[in-house]
DNA sequence: TCCATCGTTCGAATTATTTCGAACCTTTTG
DNA sequence: CAAAAGGTTCGAAATAATTCGAACGATGGA
């Protein structure tokens, strides 16, 4: 989890998600260029840790942060990490 | 910082930290017989990335944990990573 | 002084992550 | 039904991180 959260880019995803679902399209990376390979593959790594959900949601794909099990195995940790310098900072 | 912290031996080291500084040698890795210049490239990791601080004493080195530094910029961060999952979990 | 101790640094080899295009799948729209 | 939209997966290439031995530096003791 937090090698997952270690990649400013990752960390920004979970951000963006803090205040509900986002479809992933709605999901901004800092480089609106990359495709969408290496998109889906933050998500993976994101998703194989455990910070996020990903259920699909008609052809789109729905993305939320797993707060309650993340806060049950890591208590504070998410919201600490979150939560890390006004989200400016490297973490 | 998340990243130093997101491999299991230098979480380790981390929390042999927390009750005090500790010399380089007294601070144990889980496998005893890596060499000496891997466990350095360990502490160098730590160093670089603001955790610990590694001062000269004598012909050891002093490890200590840079507490109030990484509250000051991380609050919460530290402990909630610390204290995760008891020291026995992947975090 | 000379030598052993405790660590660091360097460079090369290994290993792990990241990145991207192409092929593919499912759902929605025309 | 065909094609577009939205994503995933695979494989290969590029990057980055880890590991280790060897060479080095400083300190303390014989």
């Amino acid at each position: 989890m937090l090698f997952a959260l270690s990649d400013p880019e990752r960390l920004a995803i979970a951000r963006q998600l803090v205040d509900g679902p986002l479809d992933m399209a709605e999901c901004h990376l800092s480089n609106p260029d990359v495709p969408k390979s290496t998109k889906s593959h933050l998500m993976k790594v994101l998703r194989t840790s455990g910070v996020v959900r990903n259920e699909a949601n008609g052809r789109a794909r729905r993305l939320s942060l797993r707060r309650e099990d993340l806060d049950a195995r890591f208590p504070g940790l998410l919201d600490a990490v979150l939560s890390a310098e006004d989200g400016n900072a490297k973490v």
